[in-house]
Formats: structure tokens, sequence, C-alpha cells
DNA sequence: GGTCACGGTCTTGTATACAAGATGGTATTC
DNA sequence: GAATACCATCTTGTATACAAGACCGTGACC
């Protein structure tokens, strides 16, 4: 087994330098309101590992976190434990936290399970004395072509939510919630699926023609179909994943 | 969809009382060390939780906690955390913690899911091009009957031991984190499960089913007899929780 | 007698101070 | 010149002090 893993390790990002970091900024009244610390800094610090401002293998230590968003180590902590317990960032003992490198081998397991959940949601879908309303998704995905989105972002949220779907109508909390889980581990390569817009055709082509096999109860088509989605999926992902870590890292070195 | 919840929220655990409670006690040096602090009240209170010592219901604060494990209220708020994560316990703002009540409605979405997953491993490992290596499971429940374990809690082990490696043998570390999780999170009535004899006599039969089934690749078979199985499993463990827990009521009252 | 307002107390949320271990650079020794 | 011991510094782990919100009982008022 080939443990493929990329990051870097040889510098921490900005670390006691003048210059304003892209990452985390403090956090207004605003922000915090209704909310506490903790949480807005985990939701804080989930964005900026997605959003690429801190990067796969970046080191960073709970005071610069705390001086960055202006409250006190207590929460942050807090949420850095979160994130951990996630599977986003890890803590060396005593010597600082790091985002985890990206693990292929990781995704391709994190994959599979979601083949797994997926393939028995369809099961449990088809064999359900009456299939479920599926109103919104065939609002989005059975659109005219002219009414298709073209942006990456909210496409990239459509397509989690599609699949989310798909889990939610077996009926079972438990199950969406690890779906959810696995959604969020590997939403930080899948996003970048959606930043081709022959990928996002592609996508729209498939849910498509996936949920016509299930409101027509075509299970082993449907089955067959939804499997090859994401294998597709995670190939092309996979591929565009380490382009960009390499431009990434081109860019801030 | 009937919300079946069992728990008590009349009353708090020896609230201040001067008698020593039977759960959670002072952490030695021994204990402690070579763990951190945290870590340590984790373990402890997840063992009060599974031991029924801390009670469906119960509720608690940080400060009690501290002060009966004689640690600060720092690492005790990480462990809470940990556990309200795992869904063990649950914490109201401003207003305590508290055992989340049994929730049955839950018990079957999670058993549900262990269905799903356990039957995939099942489709994996009789698609291997070569049956892996069972001889562990073999040697413990294909055994002679005179060979066989009578008291519930190891046995209680060896069966989480016997479904988890089901899942192992299908390579992913993924779907195994992810049965695990589920494993704690029904334990605390699955255990139950091995206090009638005549129970362990019966899993020990089905094991050995289901394991035969599998090392001669009927995978049909195979499918059934654990989904049976597993289904047997929760009807029997519902019907002993509602029993253990009238039963530990009336003692506490 | 019932209802509403108010304040004390309890609980979590947050900030800060201190302790202990890990790291890396430097000086010393062979 | 290389290796090793040591110390300064940095980082997390833990304890404690303080703040803010929630609950409950009490008292006044209608």
């Amino acid at each position: 087994m080939v443990h493929f893993e990329c990051g870097r390790s040889d510098h921490a990002i900005l670390k006691g330098s003048g210059a304003m970091p892209t990452w985390i900024t403090p956090i207004s009244m605003k922000q915090s309101q209704k909310r506490n610390l903790a949480g807005t800094v985990y939701t804080r610090l989930k964005e900026d590992i997605f959003e690429f401002r801190l990067l796969p293998g970046d080191r960073f230590t709970e005071t610069e976190v705390a001086l960055r968003t202006g409250v006190s180590r207590t929460p942050v902590r807090e949420a850095l434990f979160r994130l951990a317990r996630e599977g986003h960032i890890e803590v060396v003992s005593r010597n600082g936290w790091h985002v985890k490198p990206l693990d292929f081998t990781l995704f391709d397991h994190l994959y599979d399970v979601r083949i797994v959940l997926e393939l028995a949601a369809i099961d449990r879908i088809c064999k359900m004395v009456e299939t479920p309303a599926l109103d919104e998704l065939e609002a989005i995905w059975l659109a005219p072509r002219d009414q298709r989105l073209r942006d990456g972002t909210p496409v990239a949220g459509l397509d989690e939510a599609f699949h989310e779907a798909l889990i939610a109508a077996t009926g079972n909390p438990e199950m969406v919630r690890i779906f959810h889980d696995i959604t969020e581990r590997i939403r930080i390569i899948r996003r970048l699926d959606f930043t081709q817009p022959a990928r996002i055709d592609q996508t729209y082509e498939e849910h498509a023609r996936i949920l016509k096999s299930i409101l027509s109860r075509k299970q082993d088509q449907a089955t067959l179909l939804l499997k090859t989605h994401i294998e597709i999926s995670k190939a092309e992902v996979k591929k565009i994943t380490l382009h960009r870590l390499y431009e990434a890292r081109a860019q801030s070195a």
C-alpha cells in the first residue's frame, strides 16, 4: 500500500512576520453574537482550511490563532480540538498544531464508504412502497440547460446537497450525520471538481440520469450510474488537487 | 414516528450530599501517568456511563466532576466536550450537563447503519480474489463447546471484536473507525445482551454459522444470517434494557 | 389568591497565570 | 571536525479568577 502524502512541513506560515496573514482575522462583535467564541473560531478556521488559506502541512500555534482572532487561548483550544476530532488538523504534543497533509489513501477510503452508504440509500429508496418526494432535487437537476448554474462554488454546494438528500431520503438521521462528516472531510478536494465548466456540465448530466433512474425505480441502473459517477469524480478531483497544490506552493514560496 | 425516550430528569445524583458517590473518584498519580488528565477523565466518565454508575438523564456540573476527580475544570471540560461530540452526554447552555436519555429510535437507526456497513463488508470479503485470514475469529467462535466463555463481560468484548473484525477485513480503516464509533454508542445497551446464558450460547451458534458461510463464500447465506443475527440482538437488547433501567431506578430511589 | 418582577445563586463561557515537556542552537569536549 | 550535553525558548497542559446568562424562589402588587 502506497501512503501518498502531500503537505509542507518545511516552514510555518508567516510566523512572527510583520505582514498581515491571509488567513483568520480578528472576530468582530457581530460575528460572535448569538454564538460562542469557540464556535466562531471553529467555523472560521474550517473555512480557512477549505479555502486553502491554511495549506495542508502548515504549522501554527494556539497563541497565534488567539492573537489573530482576538480571543483567548481557551475558546481557541476548544475549536482546535473539534477540528482535530473531525480529522482536519493534528496536535503534536507540546509542539504545535498543523493542518493534516492531504492523504489520497485516506480519501480513497472515505470515497469508498461514501459509495457503500449511497448505494445502500438507493437500495432502500427503490424498495420503499412509494418513492419519497424528491421535488427539490428534480427542480435543480432536471431543469432545462439554460437554467443551470455555471459558477463552481454554488454548484459544489448543490452537489453535496444532492448526495446528502439521497441519504436523507432513507429517513435515517444517523446515516445522514455520518455521511455529512464524510462530506466535510472530502470537501477540501471535492470542490475543486467544479472549477472546470466541462465537469459542471457532466455533473448535471449524471445527476439527472441518476435521479431519473431512481424515480423510475430502476435500481440496478441507478446503482451503476451512481457508483460510476462517484468514481469518476474521485479520479478527476485527485488530478486537479495535485495541480492546485503545486500552484499554491509555488505562489507562497 | 414515536420518539421513545427513557431517562430521569427529576433529580440529580447525590448532589451535594455527604455520601460518597458510586461514580468517578479522585484520579491517582499512577492512573494519570503517561496520559493527560483530560484523557483520563474522559475514559473514567465513559466507563461510568457504560456501567450505569451514571444513569441516562442524570444531571451533573463541571465543578462536580472536577471536585470528584481532583482536577480543575479545564481538563474536565475537554473530556466533556469529547463525550458530547460522541453523543454520550449533552450540555444545556449555562445550565449543566446531563447523560443523554436512552432513545430507542436512535438505536434503531444506529443498528440500521451497522447492518449497512456489515453487509457491505460481507459483500467485499466474498468478492475478494482470496478470502482474508480470519484465523483468530475461527479460534474463538468455531472452538468446541467446552472452550466457550460463559461470563458475559468478556463475551461482550469478543462480540464487538467479531463484528469489527469483519469490517477490518475489508481493509478500510475509515470504515473501521466509523463502525467503532457506532459500536461505542450502542454498547450501553448491547452488552446487556450477554447477561443471559442462553443468549451467549445463541451468539456462539450464530457467529459460527456466519463465519462458516463467509469461509465457504456463500455470500447470500452469510448476508441473511448476519442481518437476522443483528436484528435478533437488537430486539433482545431493547427488552432487557427496559427491564434493567426499571431496576436501576427502583434501587436508586 | 394569582401573577409578575426582581435579585441571589448556580452554571457555563472566557481570560489569564503558571507548570512541564519538547525543540533547537550553542558551547564544550574528545 | 564531529558528537554530545546543556540551556534558553517556545508550546501545550493545567489551574484559577472573572464575566455573563439562566433558573428559582421570594416578595410585592393587582
